[in-house]
DNA sequence: TTGTAAGCGTTATCAC
DNA sequence: GTGATAACGCTTACAA
């Protein structure tokens, strides 16, 4: 590999000169330009990222901490964030977290000595006031799906109370009266949040809130299961229910059909993956803009790495994709 | 941020021996060794893993390309990866390459100049020359469901031959006697060789080959319609369809269900992403074990980090996912 | 066993 | 405009 010395050489040069013409701004005469310009050319030089960033103190990387590599609901969130950084000439670099705190906090430990102009986060299990002081240590934090009281600058999440309102009117203007909600669990803000929004629902129909309509469980497919299993065996009456994401749906929807009452269920879930539409009935749901969460997070994190302001919003608008899982009430 | 200075002055030693300590194997007393740890703890300090790179030539960084960030077939091989690479201490670099040559060639240099000490690539568009230049331009690659002559110790990949057999087999076996088979484009290998497996199952049967029901298109859902349409349009007599993928496969169900086909249509896709099951009918398909080519992937790339041999397969084996898609001729 | 000092490939501060 | 030269934080001969 060619450096900048065997480049500063060949171009008769120094160094210094050399470095000036690669960073762009200085004033070099043409000349000297020139003869850089060939010689790395020449010489198919390539800057080292790891010598500019030992330098400057800027890595020009971004680092992200998602609870999911895989998956339906994160790859489209580090999609869209990972163009948006290349675009701007840094580089994503990504690990898992699991969302468990010790994972999490190795992971965020491994970007730090790497280290990164900034992070984006989205972790459940890593405690607030680390994350605040991780900010307030130099490496500027987005915080995703999670709202800091004090912190909200720096965080990106959806307007899940709306969202849940949305689902729910739908079902009660649909005519249906006994909704149940299949949450996931109520340690997670979301779950709160989306149980608010529901309740808001009931409310503006005149419709009584039910404590015995609600559960909550794991938010996968067998927390699903569980719940609709409850739900029934406990005689509980319902033809309509909200979940509190598809996979919850997908669960659900496995105990309905064994006990034949799936086509008798009116029934929206929330993050709208991409199975959600290739279902049969194909499933109504509440759509998650992962994708824009994704942009707004990487221009946050790359203004915040350069020290800019920014003007990003941090309220995502949830939107109610209606499919053949959303019915009118049948008698 | 403590650098290792600071550490050896409030130990009392040299940077030579902090540097030592820090690395574990060298000789160096206990009472020094004592002094040092303390001071580490007092200070918290932890070492940049940049400088270190700078100065070993080694970034303990392994970089990934793959074509697609989202989705459920590079998910979990990116998270199996992943994991393998992280328990080893090093960090896992994914940058998207979107199947595009231009945009794999960008990924690929902006970690040359990182840089990592190894890359593992599923690229599409770069050229087979270019790939083995690389490796032997000093940074080891492991490829990806690809297959370059020579290069064969360096790449990792499905059976494919035999997953086409695999599915088309059991279709005869079950009576069909009219197999049709919606490929992805015949430009990846993949679909060439998944085309050999299931003329061989054909031959087994002495049931001749008909180019009339093969057709070839994207390897995504709107493929799979188009594919499908062409079938049924064409008046090609067909029950059972072999699909390329399983997002094909969708697609295709899409216009069987338009056409009122699909419960007489016997159907097998390939790579048994996450939703296959879900579906209703559930959708029967060739299992690509995509965690195990990240793992493979993963101890591939360590090893040659650090420049050990290894002993990992290059060829990974199918299996027949049977569900509810797959069933005896009716007549 | 330990310390000194050179070097990794850059940038940045000075003089000139 | 340009070139020395000192950083950046670490490792690693080589000497002691």
């Amino acid at each position: 590999m060619a450096t900048i010395k065997d480049v500063a050489k060949l171009a008769g040069v120094s160094k210094a000169t050399v470095s000036r013409v690669i960073n762009g701004n200085e004033r070099v005469s043409q000349t000297a330009r020139d003869k850089v310009h060939q010689a790395m050319e020449e010489m198919d030089y390539k800057p080292s990222a790891l010598a500019q960033a030992l330098a400057t103190n800027k890595s020009r990387t971004i680092g992200m901490v998602v609870s999911d590599l895989s998956g339906p609901f994160f790859g489209p969130i580090m999609k869209s964030a990972e163009r948006v950084i290349r675009e701007a000439g840094y580089q994503l670099v990504v690990t898992n977290g699991q969302g468990q705190a010790e994972l999490e906090r190795e992971a965020i430990e491994f970007m730090l000595n790497r280290p990164v102009d900034a992070m984006i986060l989205t972790v459940f299990g890593f405690p607030e006031e680390e994350i605040v002081k991780l900010h307030q240590g130099g490496t500027p934090v987005v915080l995703l799906n999670r709202h800091i009281e004090g912190f909200e600058d720096n965080c990106i999440y959806l307007d899940n109370k709306h969202g849940g309102y949305l689902a729910t009117r739908r079902m009660l203007e649909l005519g249906h009266q006994r909704v149940a909600f299949l949450a996931g669990h109520f340690t997670h803000n979301d779950s709160l949040e989306r149980l608010a929004g529901y309740q808001k629902a009931l409310a503006e129909f005149g419709i009584p809130f039910r404590q015995e309509l609600v559960f909550d469980d794991d938010y996968n497919e067998d927390g699903g299961r569980r719940m609709c299993q409850k739900l029934i065996n406990l005689e509980r009456e319902f033809t309509a229910i909200f979940c509190g994401n598809d996979l919850i749906a997908i669960g659900a929807r496995g105990v309905l059909e064994e006990r034949d009452r799936l086509s008798q269920t009116c029934m929206v879930g929330f993050d709208d993956v991409l199975f959600a539409r290739y279902l049969n009935p194909s499933l109504s749901s509440v759509f998650f803009p992962v994708e824009e969460m994704g942009e707004r997070a990487g221009h946050m994190a790359l203004a915040m790495a350069q020290s800019k302001a920014s003007q990003i919003g941090h309220l995502l608008q949830p939107k109610l994709m209606e499919r053949d899982s959303l019915f009118k009430l049948k008698d």
